[in-house]
DNA sequence: CGCCTTTTCTGGAACGATTCAAGAAACAGA
DNA sequence: TCTGTTTCTTGAATCGTTCCAGAAAAGGCG
């Protein structure tokens, strides 16, 4: 490996964190490129993968960049109830998960009528709502054929 | 009023614990009267008020409680992101929830039309959805006036 | 190209919420 | 009342996340 040259790298992701107004630095890249191979990740997700390119990076170093990305508004951080928190890199498209109860496995639903018929509850009490978070529970695909076995077949690393 | 004898305590309660197979227990009934007096309470409030009731009770127990209650589908847990879980003794009818991202406060909202639109995703991926879980966020009218936005509202969510 | 300020990363402790485990106590049926 | 379970107590453990202080890079500037 040749020393210090950070992986292949987009040049838009340079373009995007200067933009940004943050440092360029190969964990950021590498939390980038994870966030972009990797399928609503968790901190631990992006964390193994970062350190399957770059090496030793520490944990908390991912926790920032993920939160760095967040206020910038590069990912959306998620928490289902009963895990820890996902990331995913699509923004600004409003669209809401389903989540299988089984696997824990995340699909993205686009808002049916894009105008969200959720968005506006009957009464509102007063409340000023800026956003409307739709989860659905259910068990996936692969889920289903195995039935209530906890153990399933699960194809995740 | 010193020994053993339990306060009031609603006929209702011991029969629905019975009713479910659970022992009647002075912290099992000090535990529902607590989900009838409080609104959205999380473990720590029902604990608090627990032990305004009866004395020394411990945490785990309430913990064990809200458990074996949320098995027995006498009260539904709801994990908003940022908060610890909270509970809520509205079972079995189709509602969702207004959070208020500065206080954290809870209302309930009737879904609008009553079977729930949202609970069917344009594209369901297969997954067999069993639950269409709403939670509009927004800022609750007493934190309106407070202090938020010193202008109207937040423009992009 | 080096200097300097600022941001970022490292390492380790601290934390809140929740769970696990083992034994003591209380409930309910015979 | 006796007995087998369920439930409660105590205390430690775990998980995900955050807080800190200091060391290491990044980038703008002469």
């Amino acid at each position: 490996m040749p020393t210090g040259t950070v992986t292949p790298a987009h040049v838009g992701d340079i373009v995007r964190l200067k933009d940004a107004g943050l440092r360029v630095t190969a964990p950021r890249l590498a939390v980038l490129e994870a966030l972009r191979a990797l399928d609503h990740p968790s901190v631990d997700a992006v964390t193994e993968a970062v350190r399957e390119r770059l090496g030793a990076v520490s944990t908390q170093a991912v926790y920032d960049i993920l939160g760095a990305f967040t206020a910038a508004g590069f990912v959306r951080r998620i928490e289902p109830a009963g895990s820890p928190a996902l990331f995913e890199g699509r923004v600004d498209d409003n669209h809401h998960h389903l989540i299988c109860r089984v696997c824990g496995s995340v699909a993205d639903v686009d808002c049916a009528t894009g105008h969200a018929p959720c968005l506006t509850p009957s009464e509102r009490a007063g409340f000023l709502v800026d956003e409307a978070e739709v989860i659905y529970w259910g068990v996936c695909p692969s889920c289903q054929g195995a039935r209530v076995s906890p153990e399933g077949g699960k194809a995740h690393a």
